[in-house]
DNA sequence: GTCTATATCAAGATAGAC
DNA sequence: GTCTATCTTGATATAGAC
């Protein structure tokens, strides 16, 4: 791997850590093994190899919710799926942690890919209810956009409850939750 | 107000923008309006402050949305009434938002207030489904412990989405899709 | 209780040699 | 492309006077 590589992948991993005010260039340099002047030859500085780091960890994530998504099923066997898929809880949300970062949120470039990531998500979700609205799978009172946000936020919310737990066990009952009150809707 | 409950207010007002990472001791002073020697006396450095801070948030948050919890209606309107209570939804939640924070997480002290908000806010809500059940007013299959956590992450989820958004729209969308589906196991 | 002075180390970046 | 030296500012605290 290229140094600019590791510069890159060193970002992520510590901006999934720490988030963006918590990570300094020098932690980054002496996780990827790279010195000072290779960072600022490469990259402007923090921001600029931030956005590079965020862009890819939103890229990721798009394909990998997606390919799960399209997958066959149901739409409530898609969503289940995609919900119980195996996660490391307590690491929390790569994307989602930046919302909390008042750096990220403020600097149009960081928060671009963010905002994107999440608009996605939710467009793709509601796509999947819509789908099984149209299979006649689902009850036709059910909202697609309203339902899939409830659904991606439950997601995200079980997230910060598992880390103020210190258990997943939040996360997994949130899910279950939101996946109970989901398949009552189910047209039999 | 004594310089004491200044460095307090203070320092609420920051976790909650800027988290614990991203707030500084001298940040803290100037909105204080107290100099170094008044904060080292008062707290034995940033961490004491932190926690003071923070159980603060947590006893007013925890006593409000009680309040709220407690008042007439069915489980529903109650919920309802809770999750649609006016807010600056862009802000975030002061507890929730800690959550991300890696040395508030690591430090047993910062942690434990964050811990038992959400710990109580799931179980008070847990009983306001079991009392719905107990009314009739919901149908038996509702599950009180999985539904509360659905909950709860909904609106912590919410916040999530608002601000990667810019907007609370997605807020309320999540809001308004958790309360149709829990509206759905109503039993008329 | 509050103030100023001082100390140490890290953050974030630039300069210029190799 | 990478390295070391240097710079400025801020983070976090201690010391001791008032």
């Amino acid at each position: 791997m290229s140094t600019r590589e590791r510069l890159v992948e060193s970002t992520r991993a510590l901006l999934w850590e720490r988030g963006y005010v918590g990570t300094s260039p020098k932690t980054i340099q002496q996780r990827a093994g790279a010195g000072q002047g290779s960072m600022y030859h490469h990259f402007t500085g923090k921001e600029d190899l931030a956005q590079a780091a965020i862009r890819r960890t939103a890229d990721e994530m798009r394909a990998a919710v997606d390919a799960q998504l399209s997958g066959p099923g149901t739409a409530v066997e898609r969503i289940t799926a995609y919900l119980r898929r195996e996660r490391d809880v307590l690491r929390g949300c790569p994307i989602g942690r930046l919302t909390q970062d008042p750096d990220v949120i403020a600097v149009p470039t960081l928060r671009a890919p963010v905002e994107e990531t999440f608009s996605w998500l939710r467009e793709r979700l509601a796509a999947v209810v819509r789908e099984g609205l149209d299979r006649g799978e689902l009850d036709a009172a059910v909202d697609p956009a309203s339902t899939a946000a409830a659904i991606v936020a439950a997601l995200q919310g079980g997230y910060v409850l598992a880390r103020a737990a210190g258990t997943p066990d939040p996360f997994d009952q949130a899910v279950t939750g939101i996946l109970a009150l989901l398949g009552a809707r189910t047209v039999h």
